[in-house]
DNA sequence: GCAATAGGTGAAATGCATTACATACCAAGT
DNA sequence: ACTTGGTATGTAATGCATTTCACCTATTGC
């Protein structure tokens, strides 16, 4: 059934659609009669005016576009969430897209939601890297953003000047590393993450100059990039049980793998902590319910959804913004790092 | 920036905008010389046609509203992913909110929906039950399905006959209790839920008559609904352990709370299964990780999601459809309910 | 008593793409 | 030579709400 529109309303009221609209918006004033018959007949049909229409004339959706590679992996649903918290105020609704880290995807969504003319866009997970596959996504994104208020959120693009709000994952992994030191050890492995990623590189990066500073050889063997989920952590761990020799203590890229290699420890007979030291990446809400309790570094995932969307925001109404809002991560200590070597 | 607009095309390519129309959709015949100065321009602006004016003329806008409980929990996550996959095709996209089981959010976003012109509008979390704050939830719900194609996964609403999409939550729940009955366990207690929410209503029913099928005594005390969140799971089982008397096997209306309970158990000093069997519902990826593994039900969130947007697409282009489609739930035995008790 | 102002309302333009209808041209068929 | 039909393209209507401009009526001030 067609939806009742501003003309059927303006004839049944007999007034014109401007006297309607005029209701609507209360942009000015209307008889007291003809405005209670008006009311009357919206409450009656449960009118709503078209968005789109009212769109097409304001140049604006009241959408937010948001693309995440992984919805699945709960540091993302804590962005998100903390993003709508921050919409709520200004009524924006997000338009959701789950790339599960498919290049091809991910540009395909850039170009519907510039195609729905959304009011901004918000790419989480940053898996980009100028390789020479994602050339297109990168050239989508720098296109988008050209005429959309665009930000990247944890992720960078060499050579393009997009608008950032990034956890400091570097201070992140360094604050991380620098625990498991302080701990003792000084054998320590690093699991996880695709290599093409913006985070993997930046962790990796951090996580050697924390390992230079301390004096501590990096073993290249224990550095085992892979992907995000639960299964590489479990297959990575298990490549470390089946060497030689293996580190007294690994750090994970994020608390999926983490889960993943404490759950595959366990699995061969290890305690976790006591056999090995496990810290992981994120703070998802899991994190501190595992079994053990994950030590872990906090990206404050809910402050940096609503801390996008401020930014996202303040683009809209062409507010400058900081080429990059950085946000401190801080270490979490709890059981899966252990007790100090004795 | 103003955006490129099909007449700027039409200008500078020195034709008329339908002609720019027709390469753009290729709905008619243009000469050859035509259509490759056009799409040169197209390339050239990176044209992209504006969605809202064509979805005001089209009257569909390729887009589904979709409302969660919570996506924070991953129940929720792996239906929309389903979803997702399903919609692929199709070429729809999404809208997504997240209203934290709060009613009044919910009906306004339901507003927002059907102010935006969604194709179709899937309600997850069924947290409807007729009572007197939540009237205006109902009203809205059916005014949107009267003229927007809705689907209702897992929740009913009594005295309504809106469509669903639903897991048989009875046979998981009996499933689940008649396991624990076969592993020897006649004390069980209920964990979690809240009351109000269609989903509690129909596991409590289940399981009281999965015990009294049995003949075994229903335990008023055990019988501890509360939220769907993993600390509602440790503060029951803190309730339970608190009691003279506590039950050998717990039910827990999802996994989460049974995260809840099995770590609120080891931190008191059980060990779980030994101490006390538990079963969680929903079968969440990380069912299957946890230490120890969660004995569960599956919902086959994937496929719910990807069956609700079926049912949805059905729907939309007139096809008849089923009031109920109800997908099969599956026991998944782990270590959470531990082995026959001696 | 007349201008100025405020209240109340309608007509029409606007935003942008799609499409039915109309028109123009050219080649083939009778 | 004239109809027929395909090809190629333009004009105008359409979808729906907002907003500017214009207009009318009734008051208020001087």
């Amino acid at each position: 059934m067609r939806q009742v529109t501003i003309y059927d309303i303006a004839k049944e009221a007999e007034v014109s659609i401007s006297t309607v609209s005029r209701v609507l918006n209360d942009t000015a004033p209307v008889k007291g009669s003809t405005r209670a018959k008006i009311e009357e007949l919206i409450q009656k049909y449960n009118f709503q005016p078209n968005a789109m229409a009212r769109s097409l004339l304001k140049q604006e959706t009241g959408i937010i576009g948001v693309i995440v590679p992984d919805l699945t992996n709960p540091f993302f649903p804590e962005v998100f969430a903390g993003a709508e918290h921050e919409a709520q105020q200004s009524g924006h609704t997000f338009l959701l897209s789950n790339s599960i880290g498919d290049y091809a995807k991910e540009s395909e969504y850039l170009s519907i939601m510039r195609e729905k003319r959304v009011d901004g866009i918000m790419f989480l997970g940053g898996r980009i890297n100028l390789r020479h596959c994602e050339e297109h996504l990168v050239q989508e994104l720098v296109q988008c953003a050209s005429v959309i208020p665009t930000v990247l959120v944890n992720g960078g693009l060499r050579n393009t000047d997009l608008i950032r709000v990034a956890t400091d994952e570097s201070a992140g992994t360094a604050l991380a590393v620098r625990h498991l030191i302080e701990l003792g050890h000084t054998e320590i492995g690093f699991i996880g993450g695709e290599s093409n990623m913006t985070t993997t590189s930046i962790k990796l990066r951090a996580f050697r100059k924390a390992m230079k500073d301390a004096e501590l050889e990096v073993r290249e063997e224990w550095m085992l990039p892979d992907s995000f989920s639960i299964d590489s952590g479990k297959r990575q761990m298990l490549n470390l049980l089946a060497m030689k020799e293996r580190p007294t203590a690994v750090f994970c890229v994020n608390d999926y793998t983490a889960i993943g290699v404490i759950k595959a420890g366990v699995e061969a007979g290890l305690s976790i902590p006591d056999d090995m030291s496990v810290v992981g990446f994120d703070d998802i809400p899991l994190a501190h319910h595992f079994i053990p309790e994950l030590t872990t570094v906090s990206q404050q995932a809910h402050e940096l959804g609503r801390t996008a969307v401020k930014v996202l925001k303040a683009m809209m109404s062409n507010e400058k913004v900081k080429k990059l809002t950085s946000l401190e991560p801080q270490l979490v200590v709890r059981q899966s790092s252990g007790a100090p070597m004795r």
